[in-house]
DNA sequence: TCTGGGGTCCTAGGACCC
DNA sequence: TCTGGGGTCCTAGGACCC
């Protein structure tokens, strides 16, 4: 029996927030909305019913955008653009606050509505997912004249089943691997289906900028245009050593194949976190000495979001480490690993504390985060030894 | 009108160990 | 008075992704 062939699916939810936010907000259908920024510009009822929206052109401040719709976007505006300067493009943009839960309520409802249809699923965060259907009946047969009628009918109807249970449409790029299906996904949007092999990559693919490519950023697209490369098909003609020469022996191997849509990576079903983290930018920069109090308050605060995300994940971690961003966005991070891993406030920022000590506080801060990795499940915790009554350390350069 | 917040993975040097 | 060498842990930074 021959091997079967692998059909791997990258879905992707069409401008995920936005859509969410236009099923609570029906009127703003086909109107410009981009989500983002702080709690301040929450829509209000009026008297009449009618509800009234903050625009983009009054927003003061540092966020940026999450989501933009997609008459947003053809203002010029997209996701990680800052607020203010969207502002510029689109004065008259409805502006949304994220609503984070709402968004994960429904990012749960798409994915059971994906797995009552295939159920091996590897998540990638609220809003896409790669799905293997290499497995499910009739994936590998033909449909008449098409080919792959067989999975293109799965895929169909898990698009079926997601608009059914959420109101929302999805995009998908179905291929024999996850680089290209992530490709694909892109390739017909919204509510659209990419069926691709690796004989369409030539044809498809190779015309595409290289930063349609999953892992090349813009560090690597501006390194590759210095080098002449701007589309796949360019980085596809040169080979391996060469590449290697100019990117080292992992990235640029893993170029080469990318290029040629290789990518032998399984789907991943189930992972352990790695770290958690909570960070804060400020309105404003504040100063180590000027603003103590300030900082004091929400570096706590910081450790103990930390604290209650692990407890309720059932977390510890053994390494503590902090995150500070300055006024010339210049950002450092130090790390302090314990002989035990931990998940109490006290303990979290007693070691937050310690490696706050190693910085450098001259300059004005613009953000501060503080982290815990190297985790281990909570129950494998040798029990507590009991809360000690510690002097809390001063932070932020006491006496 | 500068540039959020939550992550993962990789690299590289030094410590330390056998 | 060139070089041991491999493995692992810790720390810091950075690229990249959603």
């Amino acid at each position: 029996m021959p091997a079967a062939r692998r059909w791997i699916a990258h879905l992707d939810m069409d401008a995920f927030y936005a859509s969410v936010e236009l099923l609570r907000y029906p009127e703003l259908q086909g109107q410009p909305v981009v989500i983002g920024g702080g709690r301040r510009h929450q829509p209000r009822e009026r008297a009449d019913g009618t509800r009234e929206f903050a625009t983009l052109g009054r927003y003061k401040g540092r966020g940026v955008i999450t989501t933009a719709t997609y008459p947003a976007r053809d203002y010029g505006v997209h996701s990680g653009m800052g607020l203010m300067k969207a502002a510029q493009l689109a004065p008259q943009a409805v502006l949304l606050p994220v609503d984070h839960d709402e968004y994960k309520r429904y990012s749960r409802r798409f994915k059971a509505a994906v797995a009552e249809v295939a159920p091996h699923i590897e998540d990638r965060g609220i809003d896409e997912i790669y799905i293997d259907l290499t497995h499910l009946p009739g994936a590998q047969e033909s449909l008449g004249h098409d080919p792959f009628g067989g999975v293109r009918a799965i895929a169909l109807e898990i698009k079926n089943n997601v608009r059914r249970a959420t109101g929302l449409s999805c995009s998908i790029g179905l291929t024999p691997n996850k680089l290209l299906a992530k490709i694909a996904s892109d390739l017909d949007k919204p509510d659209g289906l990419t069926i691709l092999t690796e004989a369409d990559v030539p044809r498809q693919i190779w015309p595409l900028p290289v930063r349609r490519i999953n892992g090349i950023g813009p560090k690597a697209a501006l390194k590759l245009a210095a080098l002449g490369i701007t589309r796949i098909g360019e980085l596809a003609e040169r080979d391996a050593a060469w590449l290697v020469g100019h990117f080292g022996r992992s990235y640029g191997a893993w170029l080469h194949d990318a290029a040629h849509g290789r990518d032998e990576r399984p789907v991943v079903t189930v992972s352990e976190p790695v770290s958690m983290s909570r960070e804060t930018t400020f309105d404003r920069d504040l100063h180590a000495r000027a603003d103590r109090a300030e900082l004091s308050r929400v570096f706590t605060e910081l450790a103990d979001q930390v604290a209650h995300d692990l407890q309720r994940a059932g977390y510890a971690g053994r390494t503590i480490g902090i995150k500070l961003r300055f006024d010339d966005f210049k950002t450092v991070t130090r790390d302090l690993t314990l002989p035990q891993a931990v998940n109490d406030l006290a303990a979290i920022r007693r070691a937050a504390g310690q490696c706050l000590k190693r910085v450098d506080l001259t300059r004005r801060i613009r953000l501060l985060g503080v982290r815990a990795a190297t985790l281990v499940r909570a129950r494998d915790l040798p029990a507590a030894p009991g809360a000690a009554a510690m002097q809390e350390p001063e932070l932020f350069g006491g006496a």
